[in-house]
DNA sequence: CGATTTCAATAGTGAGCGTTATGAAAATCG
DNA sequence: CGATTTTCATAACGCTCACTATTGAAATCG
C-alpha cells in the first residue's frame, strides 16, 4: 500500500501553495531583525514569498503570527536552553551551559544576533500591550526556570541550603538578558564567554570548568 | 539695575508659550515609556501641550527630538551613574553604587520603570537604524566608562594586575542592562538588590559591604 | 462532467503616521 | 503708528500602516 501522508487525507479544496513552516521560518527573522512594532506586513509578506491575503488566511493577523513565531522560536532556535536545563547533571553546569552556548547562538551570522525573546517588545505602543505582556511573560517563566533547576540543585545538596534560589534565577536571567543586548550591540563570541567567565565566579570556588585563558 | 536675563535681550519676534526643557522633560517620559518608534508625534505633542508645527520649529523633527531627550536623560535622571563613578573611591565601590542605585532608580514610580538608554531601541524598522545606531552607542559608552574605572582600580592596586578590564566592564555592563530588563517586567527594588548582592560575589572575598539580610 | 471548496492575486479600504503649508496673533523695531 | 519677525493654531499633506473585498484559479467530491 502507497500512504504518503497517514492520517491526513488531502483536504478538500486548492491546496495551499507554501509551507507554513518555512513561511514561519521566514518571518522569524524578519521579526527576529525589526522587532514586532518594526516589522511591516509587506516586511512579513515579501520574505515569506506570500501575499498579505494568504498571510491573514493562514495567521489570522500580524500578532497572531508573531504569536506562532514565539512558540516556534522557543522549540528551535531557543530550545538549547531547556535542553541544557533538563540534560546537565548539576545546576551549575546546566547554567553555565546555557550561558556558554548563548555565547555561541547569540552571535551566529545565520540569523540576528541576541535572542529574540530577551529583547523583544520592551518599550511600546499601547495598541501593541497585550504583546509585550506576552513576551514579559515569556522572560518571567524563562527565569523561573532557573529557579527550578536551582531549587533541585539546593535539594541535591549542590549549594548550601541557605542559598537564595530567586536572587539566583533573577541574576542569570540579567546575564542572559544583558549579554542578548551586548550581542545587539556587535559583541562577539569571545567576549561574551569572557563576561560568562566573571558571571560565574559568583557561585564561587575559583573557576567553574578549567578553561584555557 | 534691573536684568532679568543678563546678555539674553528679548529676541524679535511673538515669544515662545512654552518652557523648552518643561516640554523636554515630558518627552522623555513619553519615549521612555513606548519607546522611539512607539511613541507618535501625537502622543508626544499632547504630553508636551504643543502643536506639531511648535515641535518642529523647536526640535527639527521627531528624531532631533528624541537625540535632544537623550541628552537630557544622561545630565538628569541617568547621571547618577557618572557621579558614582567619579565620586567613589574604589572601582568596586563606585560599580557597586552604580548598581544599587540603579535598583532604586529602575523602580521609582515617578516614570518608567528600567534605563530609558540600556534598553531602548534594540530592534527597529531599517528607516530609523541611525537612532538605533545612536542609542547603541550610548550603552558601548557606558561600559567603556566601566571599563575605564575598573582599570584605573588596577592601577591604584585595588585588583589583581592580570585582572581583565573588558571582561568586568561588560559583566557589570550586562548586570544593569539585565536589570533594567527585568524592572520593565515588573521586578522590585528589593529583586534587584538581591540580584546585585549575588552579581558583587564576582569580586571575590565575600559580601561586599556587610548588609542585614 | 458540474458543483463545491479552498487558495491566490489584484486592488483597494480607512486610519494613523510624520510632517508641513497657511494665516492669524503677539512681540520688537523704527 | 506701521513694518517686521517669530510663534501659534487649524487644517491638511502624501505616505505607509494593518487589513480585506473581489475575482478567478486549482483542487476534490458526487
Amino acid at each position: 500500500m502507497k500512504i504518503d501522508t497517514p492520517a491526513r487525507p488531502r483536504p478538500r479544496g486548492r491546496p495551499r501553495e507554501f509551507d507554513e513552516l518555512k513561511a514561519l521560518d521566514q518571518a522569524m527573522l524578519v521579526f527576529w531583525r525589526l522587532g514586532y512594532e518594526g516589522a511591516s506586513v509587506a516586511d512579513l509578506t515579501g520574505a515569506m514569498g506570500i501575499t498579505a491575503p494568504s498571510l491573514y488566511a493562514a495567521f489570522g493577523s500580524k500578532e497572531g503570527l508573531y504569536r506562532r513565531v514565539l512558540e516556534r522560536y522557543q522549540t528551535g532556535p531557543g530550545a538549547y536552553t531547556w535542553t541544557a536545563l533538563t540534560e546537565e547533571p548539576t545546576a551549575r553546569g546546566a547554567i553555565e551551559r546555557v550561558l556558554r552556548e548563548s555565547a555561541r547562538v547569540f552571535t551566529r551570522r545565520k540569523h540576528p544576533h541576541g535572542c529574540m525573546i530577551s529583547t523583544a517588545v520592551l518599550r511600546c505602543a499601547e495598541a501593541h500591550q497585550p504583546v509585550a505582556d506576552l513576551v514579559a511573560s515569556l522572560r518571567t517563566s524563562a527565569v523561573e526556570l532557573f529557579r527550578e533547576r536551582i531549587a533541585r540543585g539546593i535539594e541535591a545538596g549542590e549549594l548550601p541550603p541557605g542559598t537564595d534560589a530567586s536572587a539566583m534565577a533573577r541574576y542569570h536571567g540579567a546575564i542572559l538578558q544583558g549579554m542578548s543586548v551586548q550581542a545587539q550591540d556587535g559583541a562577539s563570541e569571545a567576549e561574551l564567554l569572557g563576561l560568562v567567565d566573571v558571571a560565574m565566579r559568583a557561585w564561587g570556588g575559583g573557576a567553574g570548568r578549567p578553561r584555557a585563558r
